[in-house]
DNA sequence: TTGCTCCTCACGTCACGTGAGGTGGC
DNA sequence: TTGCTCCTCACGTCACGTGAGGTGGC
C-alpha cells in the first residue's frame, strides 16, 4: 500500500515536463515570489516538494482563469490564510463573473467563426477548378 | 429607407469604445500593419471607414481566440484574397482544417474551465461566513 | 572525455500602458 | 482663454523565450 505522506521530490524538469511548461517559467515564477523549492543541491539544483507542485498547478490553473500571476499570488495566499476575509472573498467572486462573461464572448466567437469558415471552404472549394464538390 | 452603403466615418475613440479597447491599441495595430485609416485630416487626425472597422472587429475576434497579432493578420489577408489561384486556395482549406481542429480544442478546453469555475464558486461560497449556501 | 541536466545573468519579444510635450477646432 | 480630443515619440510592463557561459554527476 502506498504511504499517504510519500513526499517524493521532483527536479524543475520533472515538475516542467507533467505541467508542459519550461524550467525557465518555473524559474521565474520563483523570482516573483509565486514558489519556492524544497531545498537546493551544493551548487544550486532545486528539488521541490508535494506543496510547491499544488503551488505550482493552483498558478497554472489561475492563468487558465484568467488571472495575472499577481492575482493568483494572492489568491493562493488567501487559500492558505484561513483568514474570514470577506471582503476579498467577495472580490474573488467578481472576478470569477467576468472571466465567465469572457468564456461566453469566447464560445460566440467560435461559432461564428466555424459558420464563417464553412462558408469560405464552400467558396473556395466552388471556385476550384476541376473540383467535383467534394 | 438607411442606404446600403452608407460609409460613414468614424474617428479612432468611435472604433475604441464601440470595441471597448484604448486608441493606443488601434494605433499599435496599424504600427503592426493590420489596419489603416481610411484618411488623414491636415494635421494627422485619422478617419476610419467601414472597411477598416470590419478589419479591427476581426482582428479582436482573432485575439480572443487565442491568435497572435501575426497570425489574424495572415488569417485576413487570406479571406480577402481573391484568388484564383488554385496553390494558394489549397494552402486556404489546409489552414482551415487547422485552426478548426484549434477550435476544437479550445471548446473542449472552454469546458473544461467553465467546470472549473463552477467548482471555484462553490468553494468560495462555502468559505464564506454566513453563507447561506445561496 | 562526452553527453546530459542543472545553474545564473541578461537581453529579446509580444501586446500594449502610460506619461511627456504639443497641435487644432468648438 | 479653457477644455476637449487628437497627435507622435519613447520608456515601462507583463510573462516569459532564448542564448551565453559555466558547473556537476553518471
Amino acid at each position: 500500500m502506498p504511504l499517504k505522506n510519500q513526499s517524493r521530490l521532483y527536479t524543475i524538469s520533472d515538475l516542467a515536463s507533467e505541467f508542459d511548461i519550461t524550467p525557465r517559467t518555473i524559474r521565474f515564477y520563483e523570482s516573483e515570489q509565486l514558489l519556492e523549492p524544497e531545498s537546493r543541491e551544493s551548487h544550486g539544483t532545486r528539488h521541490y516538494g508535494e506543496r510547491a507542485r499544488v503551488r505550482l498547478k493552483l498558478i497554472l490553473r489561475g492563468k487558465r482563469l484568467g488571472f495575472s500571476l499577481a492575482e493568483s499570488k494572492s489568491l493562493i495566499e488567501l487559500y492558505n490564510a484561513d483568514s474570514d476575509n470577506t471582503e476579498q472573498l467577495q472580490r474573488f467572486l467578481e472576478l470569477i463573473t467576468q472571466h465567465r462573461q469572457q468564456l461566453q464572448r469566447q464560445k460566440q466567437d467560435i461559432a461564428v467563426l466555424e459558420q464563417e469558415l464553412d462558408a469560405a471552404e464552400q467558396r473556395v472549394r466552388q471556385a476550384m477548378p476541376g473540383s467535383t464538390a467534394n
